[in-house]
DNA sequence: AAAATAATTCGTAATTTTGCGAACAAATAC
DNA sequence: GTATTTGTTCGCAAAATTACGAATTATTTT
């Protein structure tokens, strides 16, 4: 019963994958993936929720990584962190260039 | 204030995503993708938590279609759903091609 | 200085997630 | 037919998530 810990890797890709795991934050960096201007009003005005809650959404992306915000008073600027999103979209790639079921017995 | 729903699309990529959104479901996702076999008790080895939340974590894979299970009793064989493996790859891929702050002049 | 604008933080509530051990179900082995 | 093996389900608890309105902060405009 070997108990093993959990990869840096795996630990990262989840905490990526945890990030976008609800339709608001993808509908916000879908947004900012397609906006040249990016304040905080521009992405509230696009969404069904109270700027509260916006802005918590917005936290759970920039803790995560995927965004960035930069005061321009009394605006708030975000837009997406691209080191990151790089480093994110290699990780989905390389997890999902995993080749299933080897050999095809599985399941089967 | 143009308040506007979530796309299909949206919706069904933050499923994929918030699915694969914990460490132990990847170490599995993994596991299950570098294996033939996969039995229940197989999975359960290589994680360092309790069979009844493995067996949490395998159901909320399965509802997330990332996963299917087969009954051979008395043990349970699961695997890779290839099909719905194939669209949320499909989803992230094109998610992440989208080209990032377009014209540069965000952030900076 | 006061009012207006823009966004965050606070306080709260409801729901979901993560985790465990114990009890249970279902088939096989003795 | 009783015991064993293999997983799931139940009942529970702690923590995290999602959401809101109200209060707050910080700058800008008047």
């Amino acid at each position: 019963m070997e108990v093993r810990n959990y990869s840096e890797k795996q630990i990262r890709l989840a905490r990526y994958a945890k990030a976008l795991g609800n339709p608001t934050r993808i509908a916000i960096m879908n947004f900012l993936a397609s906006q040249k201007t990016c304040f905080f009003g521009d992405i509230q005005e696009i969404l069904p929720i109270a700027k509260a809650t916006t802005s918590q959404h917005l936290s759970e992306l920039k803790d995560a990584g995927l965004i960035q915000g930069e005061i321009m008073a009394p605006k708030v600027k975000y837009c997406i962190n691209r080191e990151n999103w790089e480093e994110a979209k290699a990780l989905f790639a390389e997890f999902f260039s995993q080749s299933v079921c080897k050999g095809g017995n599985c399941c089967k």
